[in-house]
DNA sequence: CTCATTTCCGTTAGCGCTAACGGAAATGGT
DNA sequence: ACCATTTCCGTTAGCGCTAACGGAAATGAG
């Protein structure tokens, strides 16, 4: 005896057509509200499939029209408080039209992302938007060869696979050394993430002390840790880095998570921000809002990239549209605040 | 005249077997490495498949096989840092498998719920993970007729569909409400997410007050606001409280990132906690780890609850497995900290 | 009322892949 | 050397849906 549940199962076309009294194709046209249905029939069908409880297969959908509806994403890390925006972007854009977004996790690992970007796009999906242009060659050659629209974002210190939005992270850092150096600053620190996992903050570290030098100062520190960044990373580095350096007058921070570490560890220690210690970071991230003080970070945008990104593959999925890659550069200002 | 890029479009199947000058049919059983190939012949499948930048075609193989290798995983939002680490565990432990986790967010209205969940269930994945207990009833009928494994995960405190892995959110509140009345705070308030968009934190409310009446306590004060949970918001929302009753001694908030921002208002103001003004939050964030104080919270345990559900759709997935419905309580420890 | 349009619906032929079966060649035991 | 296995590979027939075309009925212009 077979639960009437059980019945229900492979559902399909057919059976709505049937119920319906129309041909597939006529309940095919019906309940995706093409044109040359008339409104009876088209009321006949969609009420037969909310009868059965039918749902279309679009594995089939998508074979036969050769048309998917999804957009793969594929970035680092939730965990990190960075791209949490960045999906924000791109689903609240995304959710006017018929495209979906599918996330994939890389762990900042290169050989991952050729696994996920290799899984997507066996999906043959509507576009990709993929952080970062580091990948490695399996990747770079899979990406090229696709004619799905690809959208490298975040960066855009170099090459390009299609189209690109983001920011210049080497900028970045080194707008953030002159703000510093601006301010009287001479003993300066460098706090992040180990550089082979996050290319990004490696290229910010490259224009901070590019930006130092400019000004006649050297880095005199940096501390670079291989797990991901919390808070309590970023207390503990700093005392670690004021215990090797009491003379330390600013550290500058991968991220804003790590620099309100050190400010958690300066309120602890009752070092008085900027005066003694001067702290900035990076993104600002919203959590570092409520603050004693107001951290000097850059925005990186990063829901108007999301947003920009999507943007881009909803274009390129317009048949008329030019199929042109496009290069996006936002240009973040340094938000002083009071920290430095 | 046309790039080498462009011939490679549309590369099938039938290309690879016919450079290897073998039948698509031994062609494929080489890709997917099953038996019945020799050595040999997989070898030349292979080669001519990388040569060519074969990428095989998941749409027709699903269809064909009637096998999807997609877990749907539904949640609310990105922006909350409450759903980084179920990602996690739900990512960590599919990574060992075929399947592959595709993410869809609800903005925490029923609604895009049921229409995600729509798009995911017309994709026949190998499973379905989805946040919460409530759900719309078109999307309640859709989980029920569908034959795909459900899990509900974070909370228990209702029906399932199928199975379900989370904590008692009731519990928790009632729970944090015996430690706060234990360390004899009497004047109480309660901050937190306005309640239709966010049932765990009416549960936890519930439970809270509950666990107040049991002690004979009644909750002087609720601040409920629509907007995202920010350490901005938790700032401002513990001064306007404290504002209406001066003479309040605990405030717990429905998520550390809240309590952050109460740690965050005392700290401004001067005001000594647990002293003058107990702070319990919710959630165990790592990055209220830094802070001066440690914080009083509840662990949600967001990592084992993905890790949980992801092992039962990979259960499931296996052909001898039972098909029975589980149901898992994970029982969180109020972590005391002191900052009650 | 006639013929050209328009409206609506059905038929045919795949999309690219794989399950299932069958058959030829290679292998092995005696 | 003979036959039973085993190993390997190809053929056939779809999976569930939709593009493209074609044709019948309904409509409208004159």
């Amino acid at each position: 005896m077979r639960y009437a549940g059980d019945m229900k199962r492979n559902l399909t076309l057919k059976d709505v057509a049937h119920a319906a009294n129309v041909s597939e194709m006529t309940a095919s046209r019906a309940l995706r509200n093409v044109a040359d249905v008339s409104e009876a029939t088209r009321k006949k069908v969609t009420d037969a499939a909310a009868e059965l409880g039918y749902v279309p297969n679009q594995i089939a959908g998508a074979l036969a029209s050769n048309k998917v509806n999804l957009v793969g994403v594929v970035i680092p890390s939730v965990k990190s408080y960075v791209f949490s925006e960045v999906l924000d972007g791109i689903s609240s854009t995304l959710k006017q039209s018929q495209l979906r977004p599918v996330f994939g996790l890389t762990d900042y690992d290169l050989d991952q992302e050729a696994e996920v970007i290799r899984d997507m796009l066996a999906w043959r999906p509507a576009g990709l938007i993929v952080a970062g242009l580091e990948h490695s060659p399996a990747t770079r050659k899979m990406l090229h060869a696709t004619d799905t629209p690809v959208v490298e974002i975040m960066d855009v210190d170099g090459d390009a696979i299609d189209c690109c939005v983001g920011i210049s992270h080497f900028q970045a850092g080194y707008d953030m050394a002159l703000a510093i150096a601006e301010k009287g600053h001479r003993i300066v620190g460098f706090l992040g993430t180990k550089m082979p996992l996050d290319f990004r903050a490696t290229k910010r570290l490259d224009g901070f002390t590019a930006g130092l030098k400019s000004k006649g100062i050297e880095l005199i520190d940096q501390e670079l840790y291989s797990s991901g960044s919390t808070v309590r990373k970023g207390k503990e580095s700093t005392a670690a880095m004021l215990g090797r350096h009491p003379n330390l007058d600013c550290i500058y921070c991968s991220t804003d998570v790590i620099a309100i570490g050190a400010v958690m560890h300066c309120m602890a220690a009752n070092i008085s921000i900027p005066d003694q210690l001067a702290i900035a970071g990076f993104n600002a991230l919203s959590m570092a809002e409520g603050l004693p003080i107001d951290l000097a970070t850059t925005d990186s945008l990063r829901f108007d990239i999301g947003k920009t990104a999507a943007e881009i593959i909803l274009q390129r999925n317009q048949p008329s549209a030019s199929q042109n890659s496009k290069r996006i550069t936002f240009t973040p200002a340094v938000k002083q605040g009071n920290s430095i």
